[in-house]
DNA sequence: CAGTGGTCTAGACCACATC
DNA sequence: ATGTGGTCTAGACCACTGG
């Protein structure tokens, strides 16, 4: 006999049922009801939770598994995914890789930390108003001491309060990690547009190359939950050691 | 009561019997039991076939269609993937953007096809010996009229005897398309790496930019089925109105 | 209408992790 | 030994497609 099914009595739409587990779960997610690094209930207990089978807990699961919202592992449960502890899938949003193969994570220099307002052209892409309060941080990565990529990174005010250059420089992690531990923004998604510009005379000086050396400009807007986004960056790199790898299929 | 497990048993290793399917499938597109378009047996049908249930077959064709090898059509059945009939997912292969959004596909002029031997530093690439036969093509793309990429491609002489520029000039498709139609090549997976380059006096007039102004360097092997490598290129990019894109998750 | 893939369920068993 | 996720099965029903 089939059980009720609640989940498909409240939506009118005809969404499988385990899309809306999933979009519930999502929900949760945001709701910090499962903070990062931590386990969620098992599929039983979802199951029973919603009144649904463990099939479909399943194949919400796998699907926000498949999104990187979820880390499943056997033996131990669904762990709520992480930036704080992610040396498994460390290049997950860092496509610069050394020509030499040799792919140690960068050292980060944070060059300075500025309160201002939103920049006309990024407001747009941060889906604020013209004028809001926005926060600066340029910072250079250095692979072995050389320095390879200078970032230039604006954030939303609302979401960044106090952040300063000492809090930064005192976080040992990476930058969303820092997010993540220190504001409770976590970076689930980005899209990126590369272009190839020549280096100015000051980001020459910061990268040590000549002035007008062709260099990648990689500017990503990154999204939260429900695709906000919450970061702006432009990434000038030297590509005399490194590139830009990518995989198609 | 359980069937009896016939893919189970003839294997030793621990693997799941829906990758053991899986594989099964692949080696099936590779002996062109299916071809390109065509639609492979029903679910049930395959799953008679090889003694065991729906479920199984499920995974199986789920794991090939998130891999692009198959595409699944609700109500008409599961087909092989082609290049030839993409105007759904066009861009496929084809990270260059318009800046403007104005997104057609680009025309296609071949500039020339050589005959040759596989330059070193490619041959490992391909893995080919040095010495082996190769086929050289270079082609523009241009986007209404104007030129945007300068393509280099270099082609192992033994999967492609017989391509002449008459030949390539004569089809109507992209690229990858005539090699699957006319070559029974087909082209599964890509690797690019992506530096930035100045313009050389040559690239600079097909391009119809400055000698020395920055470009995307766009390096690509192409694989077919089993990691196969059979296509390596690189593509010379001006980003005064496109850009490379990507998406990160 | 029949046939296809898509969803959902229920239960069994397996492999892994931990105690 | 227990609990977790992973696999596999069998069957029912739904949604889409096309004759």
């Amino acid at each position: 006999m089939p059980k009720p099914r609640p989940l498909r009595a409240a939506a009118p739409s005809f969404q499988p049922l385990y899309l809306q587990l999933r979009d519930l779960l999502v929900a949760s997610l945001e709701a910090d009801e499962w903070r990062p690094g931590e386990a969620i209930p098992s599929e039983t207990e979802l199951a029973s939770r919603f009144g649904v089978s463990q099939g479909t807990v399943r194949k919400a699961i796998a699907a926000l598994a498949a999104d990187n919202l979820l880390v499943r592992r056997q033996g131990k449960g669904t762990f709520v995914a992480t930036h704080t502890e992610e040396h498994a899938s460390m290049f997950r949003f860092l496509r610069i890789r050394r020509k030499d193969g040799r792919d140690e994570y960068p050292a980060s220099r944070i060059i300075d930390v500025r309160q201002g307002r939103v920049p006309t052209g990024i407001a747009r892409h941060l889906g604020l108003r013209p004028g809001s309060a926005a926060i600066r941080v340029r910072r250079v990565l250095e692979y072995a001491g050389e320095p390879a990529v200078l970032d230039e990174i604006v954030l939303p005010g609302t979401l960044f309060r106090g952040l300063t250059k000492a809090k930064v420089d005192a976080y040992r992690g990476s930058l969303y990690s820092f997010f993540e531990t220190q504001f409770g923004v976590r970076i689930v998604r980005a899209r990126e547009q590369v272009t190839a510009v020549p280096a100015d005379t000051a980001v020459a000086a910061i990268l040590r190359v000549r002035p007008g050396e062709p260099l990648l400009a990689v500017d990503r807007v990154t999204y939260t939950y429900g695709g906000r986004p919450v970061e702006w960056r432009r990434g000038l790199c030297t590509t005399r050691r490194h590139f830009y790898s990518n995989e198609l299929s």
